[in-house]
DNA sequence: CGACATGTTGATCTCGTTCAACTTCCGTGG
DNA sequence: CCACGGAAGTTGAACGAGATCAACATGTCG
């Protein structure tokens, strides 16, 4: 779909400011690495630091690995994110694509070098950093306090702001979910049989239809927000 | 213990550029609201945007407020940390101090805008929230895929890194937790009996021992790890 | 020293897991 | 275009880690 300069191209467009130099694009170029990853690969991408990640098209997951065999997904990326990727610590991190998918990665620490003195950029990065934790943070509420069924409404709704398109004036929203029930469960801390019962649950309740395996009605996007454990007031 | 130039002093020293000029910094310091707070009370501090606040001394939970009575702490924090409290949304936020602390409050936005162009804070700033997301992440990941005592090692191990004090060459380590049982359980998205029978149980393993309600000391950190959930290599 | 918060321990229950069988979806090749 | 096969998803039954309910112990502060 893109090729090598379009990628960098729409990174550029995105998130360098307007008014950068030639130069200065080159080489914030020089510094990245483009990939190409098919639906269902992995990629390790630790060079002994941090990287940071500009999704071209697709959608990706951000992978941990605990001891054994255990899988968290951190969090789901899509077209124009940006997000850090740590190097191994007491956790390996890894990428996966959902979908094929294109991104650039650079690393970390040089990326910050090149950016010294650069108000705008490092603001933008704060700005994305900043959405990452936030969104970090409702994971942890998540995890920490909500029932099946309230993980996996708060998951659709927190899809739905991303990647959802509104059908009748915002009242209900259509999915097209890149990931399986496995990453989704991965993702709330649930196996996948919890899942399919939580999507059947509310299948029978009215609140949700399916249609195959990544096609998702939101009917109501009320209910499921008063279902979703969160501030009434929020709604 | 501090009193109001103190801290935005040490404030100052911190996280603003040694170069800064005078007048930058009563700029800063006129934006800033010095907050007392006493063990065991709340502060709600939203002022209609996000916040940024630096500890002067004490301790600190994050506390994030789902909809019906449950609490999930979100983070702890220590003096000199830096950390952004949300404006409510989905979930309201609210600061509580474990013990007498001192921090500085400013307006999320309005700072950023004092910060125009000081690549120097921004940077700071930038380290600060990616340190602030990898604790987070790291909570995720204790909280969607670990067990009772895997959360319980992880955590002791996260804070004998912040607050601990190391007794024989690091093999072992003294902790003074500030915060009650039922602050750990909210925390690691247990109940306080959960905790409480985890500390049993480490005890009789002879991994740690425990002095009144807040002393403990990790008898050994290797054998933590080993039993944190993380992976042997980073042990 | 005494009172009451905080913490511990025990018994039972429950939500989500595990193990297992079955069904549906969807890409592939005839 | 359809039929086939395997992967993904669903559903059911039994189990278990942690929650809940309840009683008791201990630490800390007045």
């Amino acid at each position: 779909m893109s090729d090598t300069t379009d990628i960098f191209q729409r990174f550029s467009r995105c998130l360098l400011p307007s008014d950068l130099s030639a130069e200065a694009r080159i080489e914030y170029a020089a510094l990245a690495r483009v990939h190409t990853l098919k639906a269902d690969c992995a990629s390790q991408l630790d060079d002994g630091g941090d990287s940071l990640v500009f999704v071209g098209d697709g959608a990706i997951k951000l992978v941990a690995h605990a001891s054994d065999e255990r899988e968290q997904v951190v969090a789901f990326y899509f077209a124009e994110d940006l997000l850090t990727v740590p190097a191994n610590g007491a956790h390996r991190y890894s990428l996966s694509a959902l979908r094929n998918t294109n991104f650039l990665a650079f690393p970390y620490g040089p990326f910050l070098e090149r950016s010294q003195g650069h108000s705008e950029i490092l603001e933008t990065l704060l700005n994305r950093h900043a959405l990452s934790l936030k969104r970090s943070r409702e994971k942890t509420i998540a995890l920490g306090r909500k029932t099946a069924s309230e993980r996996l409404a708060s998951f659709l709704l927190g899809m739905a702001e991303r990647i959802g398109t509104s059908a009748d004036a915002g009242a209900s929203m259509l999915l097209d979910l890149p990931m399986s029930r496995r990453d989704i469960a991965d993702s709330l801390g649930l196996t996948i049989e919890t899942v399919s019962r939580q999507f059947s649950l509310m299948r029978e309740r009215g609140l949700i239809e399916t249609q195959g395996r990544s096609g998702v009605l939101l009917s109501s996007m009320s209910a499921l927000k008063q279902r979703s454990g969160s501030l009434q007031s929020a709604a």
